[in-house]
Formats: structure tokens, C-alpha cells, sequence
DNA sequence: AATGAATGAGAGTTCATTCAT
DNA sequence: AATGAATGAACTCTCATTCAT
């Protein structure tokens, strides 16, 4: 039994991946719930609060995704973690990728939790990658490197849905292909010791079958 | 001397880079330009048919850049070529990827032009990588693993601004840091012929120091 | 104490009737009645609504009339209501039908109830009719003659307007000759025991002289 | 081979059919005859004096039709000229009765012409009846009855197309329909020696089977 | 918490008409 | 005669937001 506030949430996103934020509008999504515009702006000051409240409703399912991770068991899973466990969380969040820079012209607010949030995904994603190359999971790379490994896994990760969008519109689908992009981005930074373990292969196959529910 | 119609268009490309398609109305463009709203539709129809002659634009100078390339010469600057030669055009029209899902979104017309021209393109790309390929400066690899470098390539290329504009509001700064993005995402799929080659180490410190024009 | 959307009604009925209902926009109506476009809007999807409404309003109060028709008591006053008593509504509504292929035309949800009421009215004329033929008030006619004059019955009561309001401005003298026109267009079908009636002929002189109200 | 001005006329009055005078632009007539909108107001003020040419060129032939009766030879057959020569003209230029009112309305010179034009035509239609009444085809009346049976034929020639136009879209068959609309009116005033006459028997004959061209 | 009427700016678009060429 | 670029007012309709209840 959720409240008000929260179907508002979940409403928004609904309607934000279907036709777009800035093409839905506050009427569109009292309708959509059944309560009065009035009501929207009771529990949300405006729309930008509304589009706050669910980025921060993000960072914290990816939040306390990544900081599941336990680092010590069983290393060659992070790729998997990294690679599966958000997949659901990009779908049902998608807008915020596919409509960014939008969101971030047309909202300040936005922009600045937006900034802030990024740096502190790529120190943690750094962290992961440097966890990786200790374990031998991952080749060593400088620091420079390293940099573009982290910002173009985020444009991977964050934008390709954009590609396979353009030539289909059937969601899951294109979802599933989305995770090969990562897979293959991440491949050629692979050791040996990756490539030879068999629960990368596991991986691999099951993306390549799609075998997966999202 | 331009046009009336060329004005529009290169104001609106202004506009739409500035504060976003979905954000500039017609009114706006037309009183940047100093002509009557009237006037602009007179040349235009709407808006979709502005967006269109913008992208018909685009992919214009997109395909001349990559048809005057010379397969025989020098098959190194491919990759140069592939590199720098579009960034100012990706500059120039950068809202139409920066904003492309909402644009497939609210402009069904544009929907179908893009998804035809990501088609052609990536037939190019995967012609270009092939010779590559086919004269030693990248790795072969498996009709799977080319189709996945294709889409990450198109990815990177067209959405690397996303990334970096969260992060500062310098676009030229931005766009030579995408250059990278770029040059270290191929770079693992360049043999070692290509690693020794000396013009390739020319294109990453030109790169890396930013010391071009745009 | 009327609500704003009956407000809306009624105001747009007074300009449809003045500047005609396709010269009338809705910014004059929210204007004249000193409410915002916006508010209009609020309580209307669209123009066509607005014409809808008006309709369904004018559609009801004509049947209201006609199903208060006492069938039993009086036959000969039947011609009465139908003369009489739907003349302050056709005042009321007059742009309905002086503008009525127009409006056919611009607004095809309107045209299809249009349709769909003629229907009715078509068989509520015959039974009319036909109640008379049976008291001896109406020649008995074939078929085929009856339905010509329901059509014409029609073309008169609606039309009727359209010819004074080329000679005079004066609405009501206007409506007056226009009763005229009904009345002695049915007065050849009427048989001698109609035509012996007194109340006939105090119809014929109340008509004549004018001398009601409107 | 038409000059500039009479094809705009001829265009004018095919899209007005259409869509509605009012419902049609200067540039829809201009774009439709493959010229340009200044040559259109090169050739006729505005609007209004293209609607008035078109009427002017209406009158003509209905004036020029009417004026070639013979009163001498035939009579009867007045009835079949009244009946079946105007159909065409009236087919052609139907908007003009059609939209009526919003003509008035919008076009105040239009009014006046309209105005002038009718009270000629009561003049002719009277001449008419009052010589069909002394060759005994039609039954005497009231000069009070006289003006009702005049405005009540103008009325259903001009406005039962209104009628036939709600319930089908078969422009043919309504006209056609509209003819014995005509017919059925007129019908009651005819005297036995019309009823008797074996051409008035052919003229139903032919309108019931509506086997003739328009 | 919730309603729903109300605002007013602004969206995309069309219009009759003008005018330099 | 004819072109077609240009105007600017007006059109229908949508929007985020407010506020009395």
C-alpha cells in the first residue's frame, strides 16, 4: 500500500518512458492516477521536484546495488553484478538516460545533483576496475586510461539503448542486445585469467541466449 | 549571401543547440532571425520539416566526408579521419544526438529518416573497419564481435558529450575530450601494426594535448 | 446562478448566433464572458465540444417538446406545436442550421450526432403525421409522398430563416414570416374538416397578425 | 481556353464545393491552379470579390436560363425548366446556398448583391406562377399565399440539399433526391388539368427514376 | 490531503493581404 | 501578368502553476 506521493513517483516514470518528460505534462499524470492536479502539487512543489525525487529514488537502488557487492568472495562476479544487476534498474529508469541532456538544460536543479551523483559513480566504478586489475581480473592500465575506460563504460552502459531504439522498438529486446554492447566494450580489457574462467563464458552465453527475465 | 531558408535553418540549428529542440519555438527562431513567424512558415511547413532539412543537412556532410575518403592511399589515416574529420560537424549538429530519443520521439517523419541513415552508416562503418581489417592496422574478429564494435563505435561517437557535459559547460574542452573517448575505445582493437605506427602515436598526442582547431 | 460551463454555453450560442459559429474563436468567447482561454479549455476538449454541447442542449429541448405532446387529447392543436412551440428554440439555436453545412463539414464527430438525430426526428415527424391522417385532420398520402413531406417539412422549419435574412435584419418579424412559411406549406395537405376547425383559423390569424411573443 | 481570371473563378468555386468558402484560403485556390498567391490578388482585390464574381457569373446563367422561356409555346413545361434546367447550375454552385448565411455574415457587398438578386428573382417567380395560374395548370390564391408559395419554393430549391447532405455523402443522389423534393412541394398547387397532363406524368416519371444526367 | 476551477503565457500554425521585382 | 517572399494578427489548444474550499 504505497501513498500518494509515491504513485505519483511511479506514475511520472511511466509516463516520462513512454512519451518523455518534457512531453508529459503534470495534467497528464493526475489523470493518469485518477487525483487532481491540485493534489500533484500538494505532495510536489513543481514538475522539476518531481523528476528530483525520482533521480534520487535511482541513486539509491544503484546505490545499494553497487554497495552489495561484496568484494572479498568472489571477484569474477563483479563483471556480472556490473553487467545484469542494473539492467532492470536502466529499464524502468531509461528516461533519465535517453533524455539527459533535455533534463539537464531544462532543469537546473537537476544538473547539479546530476553532477555530483556522476562523480561519485566514476570513483566507485574506478574502484571496481582497480579491484578487478589486483585480482588479475582486468589488464592494468595508467591512470589515463583508465579515465576513458570509466567515462565510455558510462556512455555504454547509459546510451545504448539510443542505438537499438532507432531500429526497433520492441524494449526488452533491445535491452538484451544493450548488455552485449557492455559485455563486448569491457572484453578486449579482459586477462587471460578472465577469458579461461568458465563463469565468463556462463556470462557471455547467457547474453548471447537472452535467457534472462528483466 | 545565404537565404531566407538557410537562415532559418542555420538559426535554428543555433537555437536547438542552445536550448534544445523540444525547448525552441518556432516564435523563437524566428524573432532571433528578425522575421515574422509567418515568413518561417512560408518556407517551412512545421517544425518536423525544419528538424528534417537540418538532418538531411547533417547526413549530407556526414557521407561526403566519408565518400571522399581514398581507400587505396594511406590506410593508416583511416583512422584519423574516422576521428577528427567529423568532430565539427558533430559539434555543429550535436542536439540531434544529445536529444535524439525525444526528437524519434515527437517527430515520427524524423524517426523514419534516422533509423534509414543508421542503417546506411553502419554498412559504412563496417566497411571501413573491414579494410582496416583486411590491411592489418585492426584486429580480425567474429561478424558478432563487428557488429558489437559497430554499435559501441556509434555509441561512443555520438553520445561521448552526454558524459562531459554534465561535468563542465566548456564545449570545445567537452568535444576534445570525447575526441578520446573515441581514440581509447578503438585502441584495443588496433594491432600491433598500428600500435608501431608512427602516425598513429601523432594522432593520440595531437589528441591529448588538444592543440587543434574546431 | 449558472456554472462557468453553462456560462460557456450559453455565450458561445449568442456569438455563434451573431458573427456565425466558424467566425466566432474561442478566444472571443472567453473574452466576451471574461474568463481565461485556459478556463475555457478546462471545461471544453476543444471548440467541437463547445458545438456538441449546444447541440445535445437544443436536441433535448426539442424533444422534450415533442414527447409532451398529448396525443389523445386534442389532435388539432398538434399542428399548433408543431407551428409554435419549437419557434423560440429554433431562435435560440438559429445558427445550428443557418450554418449547418459548414458546420457538417468542419466537424465530423458533430456531423455524425447530427446525422444520427435527424433520424429520430424524421420518424417523430411521420408519427405525427400519420396521427393525423388517422383523426382526419391530414390527407392520407402514399409512402413515397409522405417522406417528401417530412423532407420538405424539414427544408421549411430549418431553412426558413435564410431567406427573410436576406431581405430584413429584423430577427423577430424575420421568424414571424417564417411561420408563416411552415404554416401555409402544410395548409394544402390539410383536409376540409381541418381547414373548417375555428382553432385552425385562429392559428391562421395568430400567425398572421404576429401577434405573440417570441 | 480560359484566361487566368476564369480558371481562378473555376478553381474558386471547386474548392468552396469542397471544403467551404470559408474553409478555404487564397493560397489552397492559388496552390491548386498552380499559380502564385500575388497573381491571384493581381487579378481580384480579395476574397469577397472572388465570391462576388462567382455570384455575378451565377446569376447570369440562372437569369439567362429564365429569360429563355418561351411563355407562348408550351406551358407545362415551365415546370420541367423550373424544375430540371437549374439543377446543374444549382449543383455547381451549390456552397453558395449551402454556407448562406456565414456569406452574409462575412461579406457585407456579397449581402447587398444577394439582397438586390433575390427581390428580382420573387419578381420572376411570380410572373412565372401568375402565368402558369392563367393557362389554368395552376390553382388561383391569395397574393398573401402567392408570396408563401414563392418563398417556400426559393427555400426548398435552395436548401434541400441541406437535408439529402446529413444522411448520405452521394452528391448525385442527393440532387437527385432534391428534385422530386421540389416536385412533391409544387405538386398540391397544380390544378386537375396539370395532374391530367400525360408530360407532367413523364416529368415525375423521370424524377422518380432519376434517370437522367446532371 | 485533496479537489477542481482558474490563470495567462506561450505553443504550433494559418490567414488575407502587400509589395518589390 | 506574374512571382514569391514577407507581414502580423489571429487561430486552436496546452502548459505549469495557484488557490479557495
Amino acid at each position: 500500500m504505497s501513498t500518494t506521493k509515491e504513485k505519483i513517483i511511479e506514475t511520472s516514470i511511466e509516463l516520462f518512458n513512454e512519451k518523455g518528460c518534457l512531453n508529459t505534462s503534470t495534467r497528464h499524470i493526475s489523470d493518469k492516477l485518477g487525483i487532481s492536479v491540485g493534489n500533484l502539487y500538494y505532495h510536489f512543489k513543481n514538475k522539476e521536484e518531481i523528476l528530483i525525487e525520482i533521480f534520487i529514488n535511482y541513486i539509491k537502488i544503484v546505490f545499494r546495488e553497487i554497495n552489495s557487492i561484496n568484494y572479498e568472495e568472489d571477484e569474477i562476479f563483479l563483471l556480472k553484478d556490473f553487467l545484469l544487476n542494473n539492467l532492470k534498474t536502466d529499464i524502468k529508469y531509461r528516461f533519465l538516460h535517453l533524455e539527459l541532456n533535455l533534463l539537464l538544460i531544462s532543469f537546473p536543479k537537476f544538473k547539479d545533483i546530476m553532477e555530483e551523483q556522476l562523480k561519485k559513480e566514476i570513483q566507485i566504478i574506478k574502484k571496481l576496475l582497480n579491484h578487478q586489475i589486483l585480482h588479475g581480473y582486468l589488464k592494468p592500465m595508467s591512470e589515463n586510461e583508465m579515465n576513458f575506460l570509466v567515462s565510455n563504460s558510462w556512455i555504454i552502459v547509459r546510451h545504448n539503448l539510443s542505438y537499438w531504439n532507432i531500429l526497433s522498438n520492441d524494449l526488452i529486446l533491445n535491452v538484451k542486445k544493450g548488455s552485449l554492447n557492455i559485455y563486448y566494450f569491457i572484453k578486449p580489457y579482459l586477462t587471460q585469467k578472465s577469458l579461461d574462467d568458465k563463469r565468463l563464458k556462463d556470462i557471455e552465453n547467457l547474453l548471447l541466449k537472452g535467457d534472462y527475465d528483466l
